[in-house]
DNA sequence: TTGCTCCTCACGTCACGTGAGGTGGC
DNA sequence: TTGCTCCTCACGTCACGTGAGGTGGC
């Protein structure tokens, strides 16, 4: 490939020599951002010094994070594309952003040893049932970011509680004076909670969806995620509650 | 869309619901990760509360970076995904890593207001010439890291000289005088340079390409770079500088 | 003849986005 | 009849990756 005047290159040797893939240069030949070279006689590509270059620039350009459309505009003009570097930092720090929280969370979850479909600040120390997590997780598309910061600050603060395996464990047919029982063992701790924690009042006007579609969904999901006995226990404990002791 | 047994969503509703798209749940059924519910009588789809809370499931673990091939995998053993989490938090690592570094090149070329083609490392204070430019972004890829490093610590402290524009600008139909005068007053600067630069010596074997063709390539690219007598200037003052003085 | 490199289609990847064209209930 | 929502194809996006099938010089 030692010429008289000069040194010419094929694809994968000007690929080699710019640190990118064969398929990158004849891609950049596709989108009209690298020049085709001349050919020699039997067809192949003969790359000279201007196709390194540029090619060199391209990918120091991808290397940075531009887009192909955006080298093809700014590549040509020397001066200095200052707008577009702004904003190009601008959209890689949301992104460093985004993964962080990303990594946070996972950090969370590593070292708490929990399941992953719940973000670590709606994560009890003690396990859940995956009724629990359920409701949970839809919670957090239902409350507002008040409610659910108070709802979250409840949830990883609970100890736990001998009713809380009682009432996940509960059969279907448990009778009535079992339930009514479990009931008001329930009741006081719940009352407990609830002062506890003012801003988990649902009728607080802060969720996304307004109140009145925030209770119908709600009321859906509890009635799709736990049995009749707990239903009913659910029912026993709110009257214990309304019912100023 | 309420019943007397509780509450079920169209399409639209669910995405709403869980924070997504239309598409993307479409796109979840295609890709077998989230069942198709049952139809209405009109073929309308119909989502309940365990479609909900699956779509809630995957759209967190989409968000925390997973591939919708490792939700498939994950998503159902209830089991803590340990080494799944892990390789995520290392690639993410990976990447925030990188944009990190392009973010530092990206703030450094912001505030010299330099070209974006070259890294900072190897921009000089003083505007370079395009032929100069292209010639260091080649050397980025003919050099080693050693070199380089060296490379860039000499442009970086180079102080301007009047032979640089002098070399910049010279017609290529110079008189031999006049090429043989510059070449004279260029040769005691970069004498000092070299030997204020050991390190920058070609034939350490530093390079990824082998010095043999790391010359040959270089040779090529000055010679398409520079005019005639650019060129020449260049050879009088390699001659002055292999002569002991 | 056997390898090796080069060539040109052309489909695949990933996670959806975006119409196109048609139906159903008010 | 007019809007509105829903449906199903099916192609587009982005920056290439990955063969498939063929040619040319040693």
């Amino acid at each position: 490939m030692v010429c008289a005047d000069g040194m010419s290159w094929s694809t994968r040797e000007i690929a080699e020599l710019a640190g990118t893939s064969l398929r990158a240069v004849r891609h950049y030949h596709e989108v009209g951002l690298l020049p085709e070279p001349e050919r020699r006689s039997n067809g192949y590509k003969k790359y000279g010094v201007p196709h390194l270059v540029r090619l060199l620039r391209i990918k120091r350009l991808v290397d940075l994070g531009f887009s192909l459309a955006q080298i093809a505009e700014t590549v040509d003009d020397a001066e200095h594309p200052e707008h577009a570097l702004r904003t190009l930092d601008a959209e890689l720090a949301d992104t460093i952003q985004r993964l962080q929280r990303a990594r946070v969370e996972l950090g969370t979850l590593l070292r708490r040893r929990v399941p992953a479909d719940l973000p670590p600040e709606l994560t009890p120390v003690t396990p859940m049932s995956s009724a629990d997590r359920a409701l949970v997780l839809v919670m957090t598309r239902i409350m507002g970011p008040r409610q659910l910061r108070a709802y979250g600050e409840m949830i990883r603060t609970l100890p736990a509680h001998p009713t809380d395996r009682e009432f996940d464990d509960l059969p279907a047919d448990t009778g009535e004076a079992a339930r009514q029982d479990l009931a008001e063992r329930m009741a006081p701790r719940l009352r407990l909670l609830r002062a506890a924690h003012p801003d988990l009042d649902v009728s607080h006007p802060d969720a996304p969806l307004g109140e009145e579609s925030a209770r119908e969904i709600l009321a859906t999901v509890v009635r799709e995620l736990y049995n009749p006995a707990q239903l009913d226990v659910l029912g026993r404990v709110a009257a214990l509650l309304s019912r100023p002791r």
